[in-house]
DNA sequence: CGCCCTGTTGGGGA
DNA sequence: ATCCCCAACAGGGC
């Protein structure tokens, strides 16, 4: 469930039940979710405690409580945040329950996620400045601050676009969609990219998000509907997952590639490898 | 049935 | 700075 659109879908739907409630009582079953050293210690002190907002920085999801401490939520590849329902999901790691009588899951099939408590605003900050860069949907995310945060960087410009603490936010799908929207091949050295192709890269970023955000966060998870056909996410992505379907605007075969060590899906016509100089 | 590969992420070590 | 491997599990191909 993860990148920025997923997240952001979380904190949407979990906002109007979990903001400016009490949380009765918490349940971590899976240690390793927490700080192995103290697994109670988030339990006993999230147990009592109420929460003020939600929010999200990358792929971040923020709890604030009312004392200034903040939950600060990863749930990296599978993790999830569902109200409970008569139908009980696998994989449940830890449980909260709310002042309403209302119940809070958190699944995590691959057990990645984690749930750090930190203290006040300013472990927030530092937490935060050390592995989240610039945030693609802030109106200051231009081809300028690409451009600051790729200067003089020769890996390959999708390994920059994945890196957090560069970018904030953008995973592999989104990744590889906003490359193809902006006609940029991955391996392109990020400190090459001249001021038009950032430009490009910028905008497309951040309209790849904001699609997803507006598509609910749906991703391969979701692909498949009950029935079996496609869900509303898979017909809006462009190359990811199409090797050896047509590219949607020049027609030539989607190939696949690996770059920083993930799949990558590219029209090798409309995203050429510059010479290099 | 078993084995091998892949994967929506981030951290640590080389 | 960059690259590789790993965490734990499910699903697909063979």
């Amino acid at each position: 469930v993860p990148e920025l659109p997923e997240v952001e879908t979380v904190r949407r739907r979990l906002e109007p039940h979990l903001g400016e409630r009490t949380i009765a009582a918490a349940r971590v079953h899976d240690t390793r979710l927490v700080d192995p050293a103290r697994p109670d210690d988030v339990a006993a002190a999230l147990a009592g405690a109420t929460v003020t907002t939600l929010g999200r920085r990358g792929k971040y999801l923020l709890v604030h409580l009312a004392d200034g401490s903040t939950l600060v939520v990863h749930l990296r590849m599978t993790g999830n945040l569902l109200l409970a329902a008569p139908a009980t999901p696998a994989h449940i790691r830890a449980e909260l329950d709310l002042d309403d009588g209302a119940t809070v899951l958190y699944t995590d099939q691959r057990r990645f996620g984690t749930w750090r408590l930190v203290a006040d605003d300013e472990a927030l900050d530092q937490f935060l400045a050390t592995r989240v860069g610039l945030e693609p949907l802030d109106p200051d995310f231009t081809w300028r601050s690409l451009q600051t945060a790729f200067r003089g960087r020769r890996a390959p410009v999708k390994a920059l676009v994945l890196d957090q603490r560069l970018v904030g936010g953008v995973g592999n799908i989104y990744a590889d969609e906003a490359l193809h929207a902006a006609r940029i091949h991955p391996l392109t050295p990020g400190g090459a990219l001249s001021p038009a192709a950032l430009r490009r890269l910028a905008d497309a970023l951040r309209a790849a998000l904001e699609m997803g955000i507006e598509a609910q966060g749906a991703t391969i998870r979701d692909f498949r509907t009950p029935a079996g056909g496609y869900g509303s996410m898979q017909e809006r992505f462009r190359v990811f997952g199409r090797d050896g379907e047509p590219c949607p605007v020049c027609g030539k075969t989607i190939v696949k590639l690996r770059v920083a060590g993930r799949g990558t899906y590219i029209c090798p016509h409309c995203q050429r490898l510059p010479r290099p100089s």
